[in-house]
RNA sequence: AGGACGAUAGCUCAAUUGCGAUGAGCAUCUGCCUUACAAGCAGAAGGAUGCGGGUUCGAAUCCCGCUCGUCCUACCA
């Protein structure tokens, strides 16, 4: 490695893993519990323990690993706290398949056995997510990693459960919940997919007691008419005035009454609904208000109960065939029609949900989202972008009670017991006796919480809550939050309220809300659709630094990433394209130059050398800005089109006829001296996107010690446009010259004669100064500086803002081409020239328009002018040698 | 049903706060293995910024309507 010089082609595999095993032995990575630097920290977004990685966490971890390590060289103490999630019904899921491989279902083996299964299951799988996280180059603090379901993690979660409760902001009761009869638990409603599907509206005929007439309904669910209680009609329906009080219930035989109640929609079918409120949410609270029954007619795993009389012990699906065969043969069947509406299926395993009557846990959030309201609204945390603050505030305003209880094993178990006396107990260490009657025949509550009740703690549980810990006081609040919004409000929402709840403060002071990764046609990818890509696939194939780099340049605000390897490649290619930069510094510069030339002496900056310098300023502070913005694809273009167009494409070629010329050695070394700076400077700069190759050459730049990531943020050299403009006249001749020996065929090895006039007396000098590098760039034989006079005979030409270049051209091409070339030219400019004269021709503009825009169209048009003066001038010209 | 976002070069996308449609990658065409790079170099071509109005001296950008997509939220049986 003490060689400084490249192998000729960028090769990332062998570098990935060298530098990411260095960065953690030298345990670069790690926070300070305290220190006089300012603080940063994040917390990643706990992926599951069962996940493997997708496009998402690669997203989402460039973007944090982007700031975390761009805050690192800018001199802050940086926390990344990285942890997984126990993803309970997810993680119970896999291990319960694996179960069934054996022939075994968990009831079998029974609780404590189960929950030593996952806990084992863990242990083996549980760092796949981890190791792959390191493959992207993530630098957390992984001595600090975190599990959702720690020791310490599981006591925050018993505390604020406990502490909620004493508050009256956790109650248990018998509700409408949403319950998967495959996982058998209870769910969320946010943990409920509604899809529409095509279905069937049923319009059932329900009998007056003489069994004549009747009510009709309508139902999707027909099986569910087994419990029913009743059937509602709208105080207010004319129709329904004087109708009979009870009806008999088809199939079962049984009568129910007919109530009045305003939320029935006179509109719908017939304007009677029937009410089965053990199996809907609506027909529930009805069912409340009116004091009915509640029969539960499907049980927990989808099978009809004996509540469900001769259709007992039919599957669900199969007892609404049942039914509408039944009624069919009653005659009781009015009509079917074709119905599409919206389904709610389970987020993690896809089955239908049932709503069921069951016994839950619940959490009142109205209360502590006011605060997380407030706390948005008053800026205290920001959402960007913020057209997310109207999303957050809609769900916030519209909040309504968390089930929390889930009828799994895996997970944090409910502090909450119940003695046979009756009495519930509540508390943070398991209780011996009742305080109530002094038995110890107690039973814990076997439901545990849902995932995202310990997913919320995770700002300052992960910190050592509740013990007062110096990494709270020094990394709480949180800087910024990076997620995705598809759980906003599963899990940034949660966070919000129970930060601000426990901590009396916002668990972060931003959150940076990305896109979503889409394939190529902008669909979400899924395995079932089998257009999922590989993260792990496409940096085997392109690099990590280069994949990085493309999600970084995707990731625009507000707008959906759309994968394409397309776009890698190209990204690929820039990698390749630093690295024979590199590669070609590196051969001039030796280490003694770096200590000859440590400072830049200004007398014998050449041109090239400030300009790169001023553009190289303007990079540092543009792409610098962007970060703090969150610009992600802002800075990554920003540094693209820097090292590519402006330090490889104009400032190494300029630089070569220093470096291979003979000027005298201390030009020579002020050259090498900004050339070493301008590349170590923008490694630095680029480090936070594409951390491995910078590191990789850092480590061959003569006079680097240590890792790149304890380097200094490149300051800025100031932007000077008085270069910047002189530069551009030399670009502009180099590139006119080209295009006419494009435009004329005319072979790149065959040298050229060049004239260029220019009335501008420092315009002329400038060239002059700079001629080797005309000469250089445009492959010229000679090159004339002259003020202007003759015009140079049968010569193309090309026109400046300051200079006219003359290309003579007798023998060499066709000069009706040449004709055909300036028409077009001029073409051109008169249409800009147009669009300027009508502009200045406007009343409106002249008194409206700000003075100084005004002047700029007016220093525009005379420029034009000048111009297309100019080129008429030689078309006349060439056009007189035909 | 309500809401969000999108529609710009053949394709994928950029374009601070309104000021010559400014631009990138890929694809296409022309010429080059020119002493870091053919994963490259130098050129070229390519666009009434979805449609219709409005505001403005001036609109891709701001406002209204429409069409087409994508996605969220939602208890109409």
């Amino acid at each position: 490695m003490s060689s400084n010089t490249l192998k000729k082609g960028y090769e990332p595999h062998d570098v990935e893993k060298r530098w990411y095993d260095f960065w953690e032995q030298e345990q670069l990575f790690s926070a300070a519990d305290k220190s006089p630097k300012d603080s940063y920290s994040i917390v990643i977004p706990p992926p599951n323990v069962t996940g493997v990685l997708h496009m998402g966490h690669a997203l989402n971890i460039t973007l944090q690993d982007i700031l975390c390590r761009f805050r690192r060289l800018k001199g802050d103490n940086v926390l990344w706290m990285p942890g997984t999630d126990h993803a309970g019904i997810a993680t119970q899921n896999v291990v319960e398949k694996k179960l069934a491989a054996d022939g075994l279902d968990r009831h079998q083996v029974g609780r404590e056995k189960f929950v030593a299964a996952v806990w084992e299951w863990r242990k083996e799988y549980g760092s796949a997510i981890i190791n792959q996280l390191k493959r992207l180059g993530a630098s957390c603090d992984w001595e600090r990693e975190r599990f959702t379901m720690d020791e310490g993690l599981s006591l925050a979660v018993r505390k604020v459960f406990i502490r909620l409760y004493e508050e009256g902001l956790i109650y248990r009761g018998s509700y409408i919940i949403n319950w998967c009869p495959r996982c058998n638990t209870a769910l969320a409603d946010l943990e409920v997919e509604h899809e529409d599907l095509d279905g069937h509206l049923w319009h059932i005929r329900y009998p007056f007691e003489d069994g004549k007439g009747g009510l009709i309904v309508a139902t999707t669910r027909p099986e569910t008419m087994l419990g029913d209680t009743a059937v509602a009609v709208n105080p207010d329906d004319e129709r329904y005035a004087d109708t009979a009080d009870r009806v008999i219930l088809p199939l079962m035989n049984r009568t129910i009454p007919v109530i009045k109640d305003k939320y029935v929609d006179t509109a719908f079918g017939t304007g009677a609904l029937k009410v089965t409120p053990a199996h809907d949410p609506n027909d529930f609270e009805i069912g409340k208000r009116h004091n009915l029954e509640t029969v539960k007619v499907i049980g927990d795993t989808g099978i009809m109960t004996s509540e469900a009389g001769k259709f007992e012990g039919l599957d669900r699906f199969a007892c609404r065939d049942a039914v509408v065969e039944a009624l069919k043969k009653e005659g009781l069947l009015e009509s079917v029609e074709p119905y599409s509406h919206g389904v709610g299926h389970c987020y993690r395993c896809k089955t239908i949900v049932e709503p069921n009557l069951s016994d839950q846990w619940f959490v009142s959030v109205k209360p502590l989202a006011e605060k997380a309201i407030t706390a948005v609204e008053n800026g205290t945390t920001k959402i960007i972008p913020e057209n997310w603050k109207k999303t957050y505030f809609e769900w916030m305003y519209n909040i309504r009670d968390w089930c929390i209880s889930r009828q799994i094993w895996w997970g944090h178990q409910i502090p909450a017991w119940t003695c046979r006396c009756g009495e519930l107990i509540v508390s943070a260490d398991d209780p011996t006796a009742c305080p109530a009657c002094g038995s110890d025949d107690l039973t814990q509550d076997t439901d545990v919480l849902d995932t995202w009740f310990s997913s919320a703690l995770w700002p300052f549980s992960t910190m050592g809550w509740p013990e007062q810990t110096p990494l709270l006081k020094t990394f709480y609040p949180t800087s910024v939050l990076v997620t995705g919004f598809d759980i906003l409000f599963f899990w940034v929402a949660r966070m919000m309220m129970m930060g601000l709840h426990f901590m009396d403060d916002v668990p972060f002071s931003d959150v940076y809300v990305h896109a979503l990764v889409r394939d190529e046609n902008g669909e979400k990818m899924s395995k079932s659709k089998g257009n999922v890509i590989d993260p792990l696939t496409v940096i085997e194939k392109y690099g990590t630094d280069a994949f990085r780099l493309t999600l970084a340049a995707f990731a625009a605000q507000g707008r959906d990433i759309k994968m394409s390897e397309k776009r890698v490649e190209g990204y690929m290619h820039f990698i390749n394209k630093i690295w024979n930069a590199a590669r070609f510094s590196l051969m001039h510069l030796d280490n003694e130059a770096a200590e000859d030339s440590a400072e830049i002496n200004p007398d014998n900056l050449s041109l090239p050398d400030r300009w790169i310098m001023s553009r190289f300023s303007r990079t540092v502070e543009t792409a610098s800005l962007a970060i703090d913005e969150y610009r992600f694809n802002d800075a990554a273009s920003t540094l693209y089109n820097f090292v590519w167009h402006e330090f490889c494409d104009w400032y190494l070629e300029a630089a070569k006829p220093v470096l291979y010329g003979d000027f005298g050695e201390e030009k020579k070394g002020t050259s090498k001296a900004v050339l070493e700076k301008v590349l170590t400077g923008t490694l630095v700069l680029l480090h936070p996107f594409i951390p491995f190759i910078t590191e990789e050459i850092w480590h061959k730049m003569p006079g680097t010690i240590g890792s790149i990531m304890k380097a200094d943020f490149p300051e800025s050299f100031g932007n000077d446009p008085d270069v910047e403009k002189r530069m551009a006249l030399l670009t502009g001749i180099i590139t006119g010259v080209r295009n006419i020996r494009g435009e004329m065929n005319i072979s790149p090895s065959f040298s050229l004669d060049v004239i260029v006039q220019s009335s501008d007396e420092s315009a002329r000098q400038t060239i002059k100064e700079n001629e080797d590098i005309i000469v250089n760039l445009a492959r010229l034989k000679s090159l004339s500086i002259e003020p202007p006079g003759e015009k140079p005979k049968s010569s193309a030409t090309a026109v400046t803002d300051t200079a006219t270049i003359f290309v003579p051209l007798e023998g060499i091409i066709d000069f009706a081409k040449e004709v055909k070339r300036l028409e077009k030219e001029i073409g051109k400019i008169s249409g800009e020239l147009k669009g300027v004269k009508k502009k200045l021709g406007n009343d409106g503009f002249l008194n409206k328009a700000p003075e100084h825009v005004v002047e700029k169209v007016r220093e525009k048009e005379s420029a034009l002018v000048k111009r297309q003066e100019k080129i008429q001038a030689n078309l006349d010209k060439v056009k007189s040698m035909l």
